[in-house]
DNA sequence: ACCTGAACACCGTTCAAGT
DNA sequence: ACCTGAACACCGTTCAAGT
């Protein structure tokens, strides 16, 4: 969105200086640094520190660390449209696991997806006008299209956001420990479900776990909710005007 | 999960001293200033100069500012789970709104709910009884049963989590301009199905707003939200074995 | 144009000391 | 038991000054 870095370059930086600051170095670096890290962890100044040069350097390049974040953002999922398919039900399955890979490759950016409005540093026309095309071939028109693709956007984030949702910090044992006592300790006469279901649950089920996805995925579960969210579009398609 | 909070009350404070600090009042004068300035302007600091009391004071009764934070999550979040009903579908659809009003009165949270794993203060086993019955009566069993119950747990995170996104702090006037003339300069040659639905989608659909739900509700698009989910488990659940 | 060096106005958290 | 007062080790960001 404009920003220093669209400036014309009419520096005389020789061709030979390859060690030079500039926009998309900072945000390789910067995720590298997410990566190693944790978002908790993540400082503008150690990222200074950690490209050699003084804090004050990267907001030559980058506006604040917020839009630094976005920017993160916008790159980690860049191209993740599918190429075009038959049936519009595979190319959304395609998109889902898309988004879900991409996401896992830098899990630590999770809890960034739905933090900001400001993500749109991409704002991937290719993107929308590709799921608006899907979309209206399997028949969704005006109002009730401009709510699939609310839909498929909302579906597309939700399950990978909780799935990735960051761990407490490293060293918080107590809480590990606290945490599988009370689930492991959920009395079977007012919770019967629950407590049946505990063996198949505990440490693999949204709020009965202790790790992430990155440490346990819910493989089988993502794959039931892209399920049900591709059937459910089905059926609205076919409730259609 | 055991802190400062839960420890046996000796001390021989009158029961006229109704000034006293404790967890509660801690979480709620949180919560108040999170509605009033929003969660980048929240400060452990800034809680314990509206409390009339010295920062280090919030720490007696709050181990960390992150804590702090989860239990507003979820203090917000309680009572969420809807009175039995016949019909296991109006159920999630009742959960999926109240849900969604539960957030929408404290929109500021919205980004700490996919933010930490640690929102297990409440652990509501309740809740998670509920669902797991209610699916269990749609015809969910074994395994199935537990990934419907994590389909329906991140089916309820997802839209909402992006519907009350926070906007960029305020005076950025810079950025709603540009993002309105970004989203009113889409190529109508190289994306048709866009350009087409623009006046439908400007500032009404995800990635192409300058608003979050607070100032402009998406309110038809997350009902199609909830049909799909809804729709698309009864599918799953007639497939099951 | 791009970076240094230093400063400003904050943070979360700890800890000895008071009562 | 609960809070004060002060300190520690950080932050993001700005800005004059250098080259």
């Amino acid at each position: 969105m404009m920003d220093q870095a669209d400036r014309p370059r009419r520096g005389r930086r020789a061709a030979g200086a390859t060690n030079a600051l500039n926009r998309d170095k900072i945000v390789l670096a910067a995720l590298a640094l997410l990566d190693e890290r944790g978002l908790a962890a993540f400082s503008v100044r150690d990222l200074a520190k950690a490209m050699g040069v003084f804090p004050a350097a990267i907001y030559w390049h980058v506006p604040s660390r917020n839009q630094l974040l976005a920017a993160i953002v916008a790159h980690v999922l860049r191209d993740l449209a599918p190429p075009p398919m038959k049936d519009w039900r595979d190319w959304l399955r395609a998109l889902f696991r898309r988004y879900r890979a991409a996401v896992r490759a830098h899990p630590t950016i999770a809890p960034l997806i739905g933090a900001q409005l400001v993500s749109n540093t991409g704002l991937d026309f290719a993107m929308i006008e590709a799921v608006l095309r899907v979309l209206s071939g399997a028949g969704f028109e005006g109002q009730r299209l401009v709510d699939a693709f609310n839909v498929v956007t909302a579906a597309q984030v939700g399950f990978v956001t909780l799935e990735f949702a960051p761990p407490p910090p490293e060293g918080a044992d107590e809480w590990v420990d606290g945490m599988r006592a009370l689930v492991g300790s959920v009395p079977a006469g007012d919770y019967p479900m629950l407590a049946a279901h505990m063996p198949r649950m505990h440490n693999r089920s949204f709020t009965l776990r202790w790790q992430n996805g990155t440490v346990v995925p819910l493989d089988s579960s993502f794959e039931a909710y892209v399920e049900t969210v591709v059937a459910g579009l089905e059926r609205l398609a076919q409730r259609g005007a």
